[in-house]
RNA sequence: GCUCCCGUGGUGUAGUCCGGCCAAUCAUCUCGGCCUCUCGAGCCGAAGACCCGGGUUCAAAUCCCGGCGGGAGCACCA
């Protein structure tokens, strides 16, 4: 027994998980996501919404779910929707749910005592006076001298003025060389229309929410960094609660664009074919391409929260969400590049194969006569008088070979080290393989990061479910569009 | 340029706040072997890391100083 050396030990599979949150009681945690309505969501937000829930669940907390959305320029009525959809997607749920904009109100209330408490003031310099100003650590006349009220404010024209937080022109901090806290932007706003024309920046509402809506663990990410005295100064000049802040590093994936900076300009110049591309990192990419929400969640989570920047591989999530899938994706024989054989003494038949090698799900019916097709690769390696098996078929021997191959049946029982080889029937479908690739490659565009594989699938994967992920034997796993006749190759 | 943040195997990560239990965790990748009618999964095993230099200390991945490297900010955008 133990001279064997065999050792038998209990291996527990334990759930990877986050690190405790610091100042956490159970019962006491609160938490937000705060996407701005302006697009749709990448496998960034995803760790940011994926690190708050957890959190929140973790602690028994409450997850809220914010909408920053005080720039009316920028934000558009069917992304609140399309961004909860995205979130639903992911298995993420929230407890509360509101509008920055809706507080515009109590933000104006706020905005009044500052000013009144001259812990902000208007500032009508230009924007290009402001920004020199700071450079050169100036204070302005505005600052000390004007005294211009809310009620002015609010009457004046867009880029008149600014409101501005005092902070300190000296400091070595540029972000608090008085950062400006309220704008005036003469553009309706998908919810509210024109009810509004005064807006406030991130650096106000930012704080503010987070500290009005009792978040006790706020997360951004590392480019904040500079603002948090911004967001602490500002709460103290308020007399607000002041939440436990906490930043993380971006997430990077290698060659693959993340952030909507940089995958916009490629769906507008036509690089990709829209937000749903394969080849994006965008939720709506990931899931047309087979990546499944749990894989992502775990992806994501794995990254942890450090602010140690990092450029992962996508290879990682593909080794989640292959496992993933495996357990779960019928099996289907596809055929690329398929080359003829004919078999001489072939039975014709219907065989009945396996959904799954060893999970029941069932078998499918193939029927069989003496005509098959072979992938061109495997094709390339066989020689006349080698013996090569269909797979869960039977054993062929190679004749003669040219464009195709002629052989004949030489029997059914499993001969040891003979290549096993997907195969279709003459019965078969054309199928497409969408092969995405890397968008990138040692930081140039890569034009030829989509690729197509075109085969034969057997019969069958007319069956399957629009949207299905299945695994093609010895090809990779694929999510089947359009009724069978394409295929999203997701990975190996 | 200035300011701030970061630096653990090929990659990602835990540990760093509160120095010792870290001859460093987990995952992925790579390489062997087993299993399997898939090139997938599973199982077993191997290899592989604390940026560099000083200092403090009985003891440093962990604290301090300097260097180097990477990133971010310097917007009336978040």
């Amino acid at each position: 027994m133990e001279k064997l050396g065999i050792k038998v030990e209990e291996r527990k599979v334990e759930k990877k998980k986050l690190p405790p949150l610091p100042h956490a009681e159970k019962g006491e945690v609160i938490t937000r996501f705060p996407p701005e309505p302006n697009g749709y969501l990448h496998i960034g937000h995803a760790k940011a919404a994926f690190v708050d829930y957890e959190y929140a669940r973790m602690y028994d907390g409450i997850f809220i779910l914010r909408f920053d959305d005080t720039n009316p320029v920028n934000e558009r009525k069917e992304f609140y929707e399309v961004q909860k959809e995205d979130l639903k997607w992911l298995g993420i749920e929230w407890d509360k749910e509101y509008r920055t904009s809706d507080n515009l109100p109590k933000h104006y209330e706020l905005a009044r005592q500052l000013l009144e408490e001259g812990n902000a003031y208007i500032c009508t310099c230009s924007e290009e006076e402001i920004s020199r100003n700071r450079k050169l650590m100036k204070e302005c006349a505005c600052r000390n001298e004007r005294n211009i009220s809310w009620n002015e404010f609010a009457k004046m024209e867009e880029g008149e003025a600014v409101m501005r937080l005092k902070g300190d022109m000296k400091s070595k901090n540029t972000a608090m060389r008085d950062p400006v806290l309220f704008r005036i932007i003469e553009h309706p706003h998908p919810i509210h229309g024109k009810r509004f024309r005064v807006w406030p920046t991130y650096d106000f509402y930012g704080a503010v929410e987070d500290s009005l809506s009792g978040v006790t663990h706020p997360f951004r990410s590392k480019e904040y960094e500079l603002r948090d005295e911004v967001y602490f100064y500002l709460l103290d000049c308020l007399g607000l609660r002041k939440p436990y802040l906490m930043e993380f590093s971006r997430l990077e994936i290698k060659g693959m664009p993340v952030s909507k900076r940089k995958i916009k300009p490629l769906i507008e110049n036509g690089k990709v074919m829209g937000w749903d591309d394969p080849r994006l990192p965008t939720l709506k990419g990931l899931k047309r391409r087979g990546i499944l929400p749990e894989a992502i969640k775990e992806f994501v989570l794995s990254q942890g929260i450090s602010r140690a920047e990092s450029v992962v591989v996508f290879e990682n999530l593909e080794a989640v969400n292959r496992k993933m899938l495996d357990g779960v994706a019928r099996r289907y024989f596809f055929v690329p590049e398929p080359v003829k054989v004919v078999v001489e003494n072939a039975e014709e038949m219907e065989v009945m194969l396996k959904y799954h090698p060893s999970i029941d799900m069932g078998v499918r019916k193939i029927k069989v006569g003496n005509i098959f097709f072979i992938p061109a690769e495997d094709a390339s390696k066989l020689k006349q008088g080698d013996i090569f098996r269909l797979k869960d078929l039977y054993n062929v021997k190679v004749k003669s070979k040219n464009d195709e191959i002629h052989g004949e049946f030489v029997g059914k029982e499993l001969l040891p080290g003979v290549e096993k080889i997907q195969w279709v029937s003459h019965e078969y479908v054309e199928v497409k393989v969408m092969i995405p690739g890397l968008l990138y490659e040692n930081d140039e565009f890569n034009e030829n990061s989509l690729k197509i594989v075109e085969g034969y699938g057997e019969k069958n994967i007319r069956e399957v479910k629009e949207g299905e992920i299945v695994q093609f034997e010895r090809f990779g796993f694929v999510r089947i569009e359009r009724n069978g006749i394409t295929g999203i190759m997701a990975h190996k």
